[in-house]
DNA sequence: ACCTGAACACCGTTCAAGT
DNA sequence: ACCTGAACACCGTTCAAGT
């Protein structure tokens, strides 16, 4: 389960704690409505504060974004090591695949927030991006060593089909994410002994 | 190859059909290299009309996407069509995916709107994609019937395969789109006789 | 140490007034 | 028939001035 509002770094006057909340409050509701991408000015506006106030706090919109995520990404990481353990590497890594699906889809929008986080080093969410791509590479390695997932599938293939799946549920509906998940997955089996299709680019 | 600037349906005025094709071009031109979410305000800027103009002309930014792309999309349904007649039945829906996936790349950002166009009846670009989407069908049943694809396998899979990996590319690299789509093809891949993988909520 | 609110430079869309 | 440009209601971001 989840352990509600993060807490920020250090002590914070009382009244800039209270605000600070409230804006992350805020956020939660709003994300979840609206999406990731609803008006910043508007969130301020709700939790009472003026707009000068969230950029006080949060620079940039993918840091009220970490506030919000670094916890349940570090949650997701931990999941990961855990399925580690799974008796069936591919199914393990094909659980974790939905359960990352999951996250992306809290906000609508989100999918591409954390495509780009994880190459961008500057942003706020690359080192969240960064344990959950690690995790997803610690159950690919071991899903390709058990020789039940392609020896060409990478942690970025990984980690590019949940968010692109995500994305397409978005745009349709859920289950049209569930059927491209499971689909991509499938593609990353390896085949008994037969037909080889060729995967672009090795990495 | 294409027809160049697609001609407006009916007689203008000589000042009208002026602007409307330098709309046209500029649009072109900054969707190009900016992506498909580039202000209006600008394109009728650098077209050296003014914005009331470029709205006359295309109520919608969806209206000024399928006087872009509407000839190419039909291009790439009749070129599913002649796929129809290619040897292999899955290699047939392979090409095609790819050149779908191609079309998508034109403008960045693209994606969203096609795939939100083929469920929205009320969007410009629908009888567009809608002839995309039964181009693909055509290929989908093909390749079920000679029993190279999976029998759960569907059209709607398919576009939503194409412009997922096209919208996992933007975030990071071709490759990577190109990557996803191989795997989502091998997803829809029939298996000789062995494991059968749930795809959930077949349509 | 933190907050406020105005300032700046943008958007998309509509519509009265012109020619 | 078509064009213009202002009007309206929004944005994100910055920053001087306050307490």
């Amino acid at each position: 389960m989840d352990t509600g509002t993060p807490a920020p770094r250090r002590r914070m006057r009382a009244d800039a704690r209270r605000n600070y909340e409230r804006l992350l409050a805020e956020a939660a509701a709003a994300f979840g409505e609206h999406g990731a991408d609803f008006s910043l000015e508007e969130i301020a506006r709700r939790a009472g504060v003026a707009n000068g106030t969230l950029y006080g706090h949060f620079p940039t919109r993918r840091a009220l974004l970490e506030a919000l995520m670094g916890d349940r990404m570090r949650t997701l990481a931990a999941t990961g090591e855990e399925l580690l353990a799974h008796p069936s590497p591919f199914d393990g890594l094909a659980a974790w695949a939905r359960a990352a699906m999951a996250h992306t889809t809290l906000y609508r929008g989100l999918g591409a927030t954390l495509m780009q986080a994880v190459e961008d080093e500057t942003s706020e969410l690359h080192t969240a991006c960064k344990a959950v791509l690690a995790a997803g590479e610690g159950l690919v390695a071991r899903a390709r060593a058990a020789g039940e997932a392609r020896p060409d599938v990478t942690a970025p293939d990984l980690y590019a089909l949940v968010n692109a799946a995500a994305w397409a549920g978005e745009q349709s509906s859920a289950l049209q994410a569930e059927r491209l998940l499971a689909f991509g997955l499938d593609g990353f089996r390896a085949h008994p002994p037969s037909a080889d299709d060729h995967i672009p680019g090795q990495r």
